[in-house]
DNA sequence: CAAAATCAGATTGGATCCAATTATGGAATT
DNA sequence: AATTCCATAATTGGATCCAATCTGATTTTG
């Protein structure tokens, strides 16, 4: 039942890429050189080309025909249509997946959350805070739904690494999203939904 | 102040393969083997795998690792994912672009409208519709919002050839089209969203 | 001297070849 | 006869090589 995770140097190196933007090593509008890249990963430039290629589809680098790959450039009206775009659609799988939840889903968006307390990497923590989102969300089996989310979500955590705010707002996000997990767990659905959104809302503030 | 439009083979064969799957040439769930493609576009494997992996994204096709690319099954999930996304995002789009809107975007959407009129076969009718929504949406300037809604679009815009509900709904859709680009040109903010909804939950039930 | 033309180097996109994985068919075994 | 096992073919992913495009400096020209 469950589809081959695929691993193929094309998306290791996808991922090791997106982990160095994520981490600061290569900085908004750095030139990505195909070779220096290759040396670096020790790869070929084949599987590194569909990385980038896949990279931009997450908006995480911009590539212009014959004229390279760059990291991208986040400017206030795409992080602005991020957030909104978040806005709407979160709550959506939230609604969806609330009367699906288990006292599994439960226990795993903990761990995940207690994970992320202790972590302090920002590529990982990013991740740790997706794979919350996607425990509370996941259950609605929408899976086109969270396609997109995912995929606004990771230009959104690009944001919030570059802003340093998932770094300043570490402790008050640890907050929201706790209170959050405790109104699914209760079962009340308008509650989940405008913390969910408040969430949002103040993590999109705290990136402009 | 134009980005270049990237012509490499590798976008041209993914436009080539994207009206093939729209015009039922490729029907869903049918093997994509590269070497058969590569004879038939006549392009090399290396193009032709980036184009495979572009249509990946917008959800035309599904590839397995080592197992090869075969054109995307739909299925009623999908489906609802598709237009829920789109009610939500695109009147959006519309809000932010209305007080933008100038008579030359406006006469743009009407040729548009009346080309799509004339247009029989199924990939350049549902260009054209996107033309359409593209038309009222773009002067938004939200390019972040505008490709996720495009994306969004391309696989709707599949879901639609195979339902056989664009042919069927052609002249419907056309009238939906009209009434909305009216309210647009009277600055009717209300109306124009509410016609819009519309539209998209009659696109939404007639795929069903 | 400024601006346009041009030429060399650097860099990306595409074609071809090789390696790794999967699918297929037949033989061996029970 | 059905099933497992194994070998071979088919197919995909990756490495390397070639062609096309861009970049930068130098030269030429007004």
């Amino acid at each position: 039942m469950e589809l081959d995770p695929k691993n193929t140097q094309a998306v290791l190196v996808a991922q090791e890429i997106r982990t160095l933007i994520l981490n600061g090593v290569f900085t908004p509008g750095q030139p990505l050189r195909q070779d220096a890249l290759c040396e670096r990963l020790n790869v070929s430039r084949t599987p590194l080309r569909h990385a980038l290629q896949s990279l931009a589809e997450d908006g995480l680098v911009e590539v212009a025909g014959f004229k390279g790959a760059r990291v991208a450039i986040l400017d206030q009206g795409m992080v602005d249509d991020l957030f909104q775009m978040r806005m709407l659609l979160e709550p959506l799988a939230l609604q969806s997946a609330l009367p699906r939840l288990t006292k599994v889903d439960f226990a795993k968006a903990e761990m995940v959350l207690d994970a992320a307390e202790a972590e302090q990497e920002p590529s990982r923590l990013s991740q740790l805070n997706w794979d919350f989102h996607r425990a509370l969300y996941g259950p609605s089996n929408r899976e086109t739904l969270m396609r997109t989310i995912q995929q606004i979500n990771t230009a959104s955590a690009f944001a919030e690494v570059i802003a340093n705010s998932i770094g300043a707002r570490r402790s008050d996000s640890a907050d929201e999203h706790r209170r959050l997990l405790e109104a699914c767990r209760a079962g009340d659905q308008a509650s989940a939904s405008s913390l969910l959104t408040d969430h949002l809302r103040r993590a999109h503030v705290a990136v402009q």
